[in-house]
Order: C-alpha cells, then structure tokens, then sequence
DNA sequence: CGAACCCTTGAGTCGGTTCAAAGCAGGTGG
DNA sequence: CCACCTGCTTTGAACCGACTCAAGGGTTCG
C-alpha cells in the first residue's frame, strides 16, 4: 500500500492516504513525531497499514522470529510473557498509537505474545528497513530511541505498583493510568470500557481475580466509581489518586 | 587502542590507554560488540573513563538533567526509583559492563537514583555525540537498541517474578541470576559476596528484609547453599533451579 | 572501643489466596 | 427470536504466606 522510492506522494490512492502516516490521528502518539512531511513519506513507505488481527488472536507469539515492530492504529492489545511452567505474567496492555515488539529486537525472537483483546488494526514496519531510516533521518532515530526508553520507565512504575503497593492502591494506579490514556486519545477520562477481563487484570496487577473483583466492589461501595460488567466510570477522581499517596505513576 | 583519524596511536597517554574501549576486557558485555578497530576509536574519542563513584554515593539522582549513558567499568550499583510519598523499589543492580541510564532518554531527566555499593569506576557517554555516532556507525547504532531491548526483557523477567512467584522462588532465581553474570565476567559461579543488604534484595524482589533472611536460612538448611553474612555458596545448583520451576528467567 | 548499622529469629497478625457456589452476560444455533 | 451454554463475575468462608513488631547478637568502620 505504499509507492516505490520513485514515485511521488500524491499517487497514494484515498485508501492508502487514509491510512498513511501522514493523516493519521495518532501521529503525536505513535512514531513518528517531529518529522518533517518529506520524511513521513519516506516512513509511510516502509510501513504496512493493513493487517487486522481479530479479537482473541495473536500479532505474534512468544519464540517466533522477529522481523517488524508494529504499531497500532485502532484496538486493544494485552502482551504476556511465559514462565517454563507455564505461568503468565500479563505485561501491558496496550491501545492506539503505541509500539510494541521491542522486546525482540535484542534477541531476534519475540519474548512475548501479543494477544488482540478486540478487534484490531495495526501497521507493521519491517525493523531492518526501519532501522536502515533511522540513519536517514535523525528525529526518527531519536524517537525510537525515546519510545523505548519510555517502556523501560513504564515497566520501572510496574515494578513500584508490584513490588511496593497494596491490592487497592494497584487497582486505583491501574483505573487511573487508563483514564489518563484514554483522554490522551480523545476519549472520556472518566468513563470507559474495559477490554480485559478480571483475571488479565489480575496478572497484569500481581493479583488473583476475586481480589480485582472485590477490590472494585468495595471502590463502588465507597462511592469512588461505578461498576457495570465491563464498563467503569470513575466518580471521584481526587479520591482515587489519594488513595495511591504517591506512586511512580505510569504504569500500563 | 588506536587513533583518531588524524592523530597517530602512540599520542595517546599511558593511563588513557589503560582506560579505552578497545582494550577493555568488558568490550563484549558493553555497548562496543561488533564494531572495527577504526569504529572503536571513534567511541573512545567521546568517553570520559576516569569517573570514580564511592561506596553510598549516586551517580545520578532521580530529576537530574539527563546529559550521558554511563557504563560500569568496575564495581556494583543499584538502581532505585522512588514514590511520591516515599516509598523505594530497587529495579536493579548492575555489574562490570551494564549501562545505565537508558531510562533517563525518553524525559531527559534522571527517573531514578544509581547508588554505588561498593567503589566503583564508571565510563560516560555524552548521549547527545553518542546519538550522533549511532548514525555514523550501524553496528554501534543496532547494539544500542539491542542493550535497551534487553533492559526491556529483562524488567519484563522481574514482572513474572513479582506478580506470580513465592518468596523461595524469587530468591532462587535471584541467586542463580547473580551466579550467572558472575560467571559471565569469569568469577566463580557458585560462591560470591552479595554487594546489596537484605533490605536492598528484599525491595528488589518485593519481600521484606526478614523474609528475605528467613528464606536464605532455610535455603542453608535445606543444604542448597551455605550463608556467611554476605559471603554465598551455592552448593545445589540443580536443587535451585528446580525450586523455581520455570521462570523466565533473566531478571536483574 | 564504641556507635551505627545489619542480620537473625520468634510470635502474632492480616491481606490476599484458595476453594466453592451461584448469578449474569453475550454469543450461537436451532 | 428464544434457549441454551460457555465463560465471566461476584460473593462468602476458611486458610496461609508474608508482614509486623520486637528483641538480641554480630559486623563494620570511624
């Protein structure tokens, strides 16, 4: 869906240039962020925007061999890591405009699966050629760069709420990191849908899904949200962040 | 070592030469893998080898302006993020041939303590020229985003351990994921002096100081490994490793 | 030699897990 | 369109692993 080198912009049919880099909502979220348009059009080449990964289906899976980041354009996505025992560890959760396969750049193996918890669409960028662009164009290289460090401090407030923080306060870090990421994206801070289930929950949050379940309980039950299956809203935004009296913050 | 392009080999200083990258013996546990001779000298130009950090004192501090990577040279370092009200979680210890830092290039600002436990002798990289030279240099540039992937794995290793193991077994792999670097840097793989305090290993693993010293004795009686203070053996390599039955893995 | 810090061990407590049962929601096929 | 069925969620009761509190001994370093 994208042109050779030697073919210019605006060959790009409507369909490709809908879901080119270049009009995409989520540019200021995902990759490509301070590039200048002749740029973008170098980095829409590489990427392909079309593949749909339906709900309960994997994007990769742990040990196979890895050969693109990938980015999503709309969805929900969980990543798990597998212990040799068979014990899963869930290690994000993550929606429009964030990368993931990071994790396999060092090892040439993805390190995790990444299962679609709905519907989804992703770009997919092969890392060799991304990598080879990187060269090319220095805020792309810087960006990538800042995107992978930004999971390693993401996963430093994961160790904190893991290592360090009650059943409660876990569960209000957790309900306010969405919050605020889904406001980043347009959508209500203070009521959405949850597109996980309380086990995923759970694992993500070092937990067992009865205590997710009654931990919520309880925060409807203090007035701090409500509770409907999978939709939340969230009523008492101060409280719930005084209940965490201080956490690294961003978590998931 | 070798030269600048203009400035012949020999210009360069005894104590220098002692320093650089192309003679240390951490090259293939540090950021240098892959690179010619050529290449090496040009990293070198940029690294400052001669910075001392003792015992208890930091490195950088959390909210610091975010200038360099810093690679240990030689001795031992904890990482430690901090709460906003207080709380600490260790994220990490780091040997001979670890960078740190990574964290700090998404914020351009320190996002945790680096403390030294022991004396210890660090080599920095100015990121700003490092960043510059990635663009000039491939192997130089692949190998950084493959040191932050596997910081990536690693805190992704730390998760499973603190949301899904017991006590023993977040101590065992503990232990074997130490005797393992050890034995990386050619120390002895079954008997090493833990740099950190109890407390230090029991905010890393999420445990209490008194569990963690409850779980090593045990560990001595069971006959898996023997407990001088801060001196450990391990006598059961296998009895170990069957105690965390199935873990990731790398952690720390 | 003293002071500060670190480590060990015991006893009691508690938060979160485990086990169990019942209610609900959403999707599928008849 | 309804009935069923599967998977998800809630809630209760009992249990247990790790924490808390406390005391004593050891180590290290000035």
């Amino acid at each position: 869906m994208q042109q050779s080198a030697s073919i210019p912009i605006r060959d790009i049919s409507f369909k490709q240039l809908k879901a080119a880099c270049s009009t995409c909502t989520l540019q200021e979220l995902c990759l490509p962020v301070g590039m200048s348009l002749e740029e973008l059009a170098q980095l829409e080449r590489l990427v392909n925007q079309g593949v749909k990964v339906k709900k309960g289906e994997a994007l990769y899976r742990a040990g196979e061999p890895f050969k693109s980041l990938y980015a999503i354009r709309t969805g929900f996505f969980k990543t798990v890591v597998l212990s040799e025992d068979g014990r899963e560890q869930v290690t994000g959760f993550h929606m429009s405009g964030e990368l993931m396969g990071l994790d396999a750049i060092s090892t040439e193996n993805h390190t995790c699966h990444a299962i679609a918890l709905e519907d989804s669409e992703i770009c997919e960028m092969p890392y060799q050629r991304l990598e080879d662009l990187c060269r090319a164009i220095p805020a792309l290289q810087r960006h990538l760069y800042k995107v992978m460090s930004r999971e390693i401090v993401r996963d430093h407030g994961v160790m904190m709420l893991l290592g360090n923080m009650k059943a409660e306060e876990r569960l209000a870090a957790f309900l306010l990191n969405l919050s605020q990421r889904f406001a980043a994206r347009g959508y209500s801070a203070s009521g959405f849908h949850l597109r996980m289930t309380r086990e995923e929950i759970g694992s993500f949050l070092g937990l067992k899904l009865e205590t997710v379940s009654r931990t919520l309980s309880r925060f409807q039950d203090e007035g701090l949200i409500t509770v409907q299956n999978k939709y939340i809203e969230l009523k008492n935004l101060t409280g719930l962040k005084t209940m965490l009296s201080g956490c690294a913050g961003n978590q998931a």
